[in-house]
DNA sequence: TCTGGGGTCCTAGGACCC
DNA sequence: TCTGGGGTCCTAGGACCC
């Protein structure tokens, strides 16, 4: 019989803030966004701001408006990410096999750890402890016998709580839940819950698994017949490698002016070019994503390549063609972003023929990413930028 | 209220090949 | 002259999660 512990640690980014700053313990703290940042949200509220309302993913504006005296901050993403290590090393004395989902959550194993630790709930009392002495952070958590069980159950005593889904009550457990506890079940599926008139799990539980194929799609259906039942969904046992690599932005500003716009469109194929050449991955897909102002809705086109894309200079040239086969001329841009598809370096595709100028070109950039590697951020080698040909 | 940034997976349809 | 069926690869868009 396996057991999993899920781990959550509470309003992380907010919880490091105050960790690191006494004077903000006890009081409302917002992370993602000063009050004058227009196009903000929220990635992390203290429990004293949500007493106002206010909790992550909301806008920024919207916060300020609920909460005029909350303390705001835009982060700290290296400082987080340090605390997130730490925590995950405590994490990693409870069980050898710690699934790490996010920077600030984690499925253990605890099959078989009870000759160690004791029971799941007396490993768990410890492992709290121990998170809470080594790193000054609380933890909340689940018990159960599959991880989609202890991810929901660590939901359900925040802060600093323990729920426990003792083996046999699964499908009882989830039977309980209403129907937005159901996680994979997003604002959209919530609709159709109401459009239906599903009310709770119990409503789902008495449709055949074919009706709700046929009302939520193949894979959905399947499974929400699975998990009213309590039963393991498949999503969290895949352990896969990275499948795709990005990075977007969004102005301030609606941004109209051409060279503008291919001067942060530069930018971003920088950022994602050498963040590429620190993986063990390439990539022969490329795509751009566009966002405008007026109606918030956005577009999307891919190319794949023959070969992989070898320089930035190159991936910049492949950007910018996709941009312009998609950009409506004279539409304000409110996000750009871009990215690859990746796939495992050298793969059993004929590499081109020995091109002498990518090949130097490549050598330039590989010498720009080792000298921005051994400087402070700021001080960094940069590079103008390039010109179409 | 007015909607970040980094990801994952699914669906539906088209192109192409056998 | 009209047109099957399966498989693979690719693309656009959408839902969802933290």
């Amino acid at each position: 019989m396996s057991y999993f512990l899920h781990a959550d640690l509470d309003a992380f980014y907010a919880s490091v803030e105050q960790l690191d700053h006494p004077e903000y313990r006890g009081k409302a703290v917002i992370v993602g966004g000063l009050p004058g940042d227009r196009r903000s949200v929220v990635s992390a509220a203290s429990y004293e701001a949500r007493k106002f309302g206010v909790h992550s993913a909301m806008p920024i504006v919207q916060a300020v408006k609920l909460c005029p005296d909350g303390i705001f901050i835009r982060g700290n993403m290296r400082r987080d990410r340090d605390k997130s290590t730490e925590v995950m090393a405590v994490f990693a004395d409870f069980s050898p096999e710690v699934q790490q989902l996010s920077v600030d959550e984690a499925f253990l194993d605890i099959t078989g750890t009870e000759k160690l630790f004791g029971p799941p709930d007396v490993l768990t009392g410890k492992l709290k402890k121990q998170v809470l002495e080594k790193t000054g952070l609380t933890v909340s958590a689940g018990l159960a016998s599959n991880k989609y069980l202890a991810k929901i159950a660590s939901g359900i005593k925040k802060p600093d709580g323990l729920f426990i889904v003792a083996p046999g009550d699964e499908e009882k457990f989830m039977l309980s839940l209403p129907l937005s506890k159901i996680w994979g079940a997003g604002e959209k599926t919530q609709e159709l819950f109401a459009k239906h008139g599903f009310k709770n799990c119990t409503d789902l539980h008495r449709l055949s698994q074919k009706i709700l194929v046929s009302i939520f799609g193949r894979a959905f259906g399947e499974f929400l017949y699975r998990a009213v039942r309590g039963q393991a969904a498949e999503t969290f046992n895949k352990e896969r490698g990275s499948r795709s690599m990005s990075a977007e932005r969004t102005f301030s500003v609606d941004l109209y002016d051409e060279f503008e716009i291919e001067t942060r469109i530069f930018n971003i194929a920088s950022e994602i070019f050498f963040r590429l050449l620190q993986t063990k991955y390439q990539s022969r897909t490329v795509f751009i994503k566009i966002r405008y102002g007026d109606d918030f809705s956005t577009v999307g086109c891919r190319e794949t390549y023959q070969n992989p894309v070898r320089t930035l200079n190159e991936l910049y040239e492949h950007i910018l063609a996709l941009f312009h086969k998609k950009f409506h001329k004279g539409r304000g841009i409110r996000l750009i972003g871009a990215g690859f598809s990746l796939e495992p370096k050298n793969a059993a595709r004929q590499t081109e023929l020995f091109d002498s100028a990518a090949e130097k070109e490549r050598k330039l950039e590989l010498s720009i990413l080792e000298i921005n590697s051994k400087f402070p951020p700021g001080a960094a080698l940069k590079r103008g930028r390039l010109l179409k040909q």
